[in-house]
DNA sequence: GATAAGATTAACT
DNA sequence: GTTAATCTTATCC
């Protein structure tokens, strides 16, 4: 029996700080697996203009109002797909986007996928992180305790290891200082 | 039924 | 620094 989320059962903002340094851990559909290190969230919840959920419930957004720890994933750009963990209680609308990670094992499998891209650019952006993993809306609502795609939690970081700025690529809600990277990655996305 | 915008990326000049 | 690629979703007739 894996443990619940019971840790990301709590506002957006705060399961951002702590999903930082946690792992992730990917079986592909021939069974190997790969392994990465979350270094860049950004939060977003149901009172939040920046957010999906801000117009409440609807098709797409559903999963972001049910209970943590599920996976929110959407396509965007007409070709790109974003993943998030769902965080807070079961009815808010809440989740983490995953913007960054860092290879830890199976670098290689992560390649693959990446044509043409190598070394931080296999991974640090939302949606490099997402194709180098193979995630798309066949994760849609999936439980992050069990495979194909596994949570991890570590041990929370230091304070003084988590950078907060503003969110990138948003119209709405651009002000709103919701977005954290482990201080000194070199896997930090761009802009 | 039609339309505009989008939590982006990579290739170009 | 600028821009094309590309299509789902939400919103507005």
């Amino acid at each position: 029996m894996t443990e619940p989320f019971v840790e990301l059962n709590q506002p957006a903002e705060e399961a951002a700080r702590r999903l930082l340094g946690c792992e992730l851990e990917r079986a592909f559909d021939d069974g190997q697996v790969a392994r990465v290190r979350i270094v860049e969230t950004e939060a977003y919840d149901e009172v939040d203009p920046g957010s999906h959920s801000s117009r409440g419930r609807t098709p797409r957004t559903e999963v972001m109002f049910g209970p943590a720890g599920y996976v929110y994933v959407y396509f965007t750009y007409g070709m790109h797909y974003c993943a998030n963990v769902v965080t807070g209680p079961d009815g808010h609308g809440e989740a983490v986007l995953i913007r960054a990670v860092e290879p830890i094992d199976g670098e290689e499998l992560l390649q693959v996928r990446r044509v043409h891209q190598s070394g931080v650019d296999l991974t640090n952006g939302p949606s490099k992180f997402c194709k180098a993993l193979d995630i798309d809306k066949r994760l849609y609502g999936h439980d992050l305790r069990h495979p194909p795609l596994k949570l991890i939690m570590k041990p929370p970081l230091d304070d003084d290891q988590i950078v907060q700025t503003t969110r990138i690529g948003l119209t709405h809600g651009a002000e709103t200082p919701w977005r954290f990277y482990i201080r000194d990655n070199p896997y930090i996305s761009k802009k």
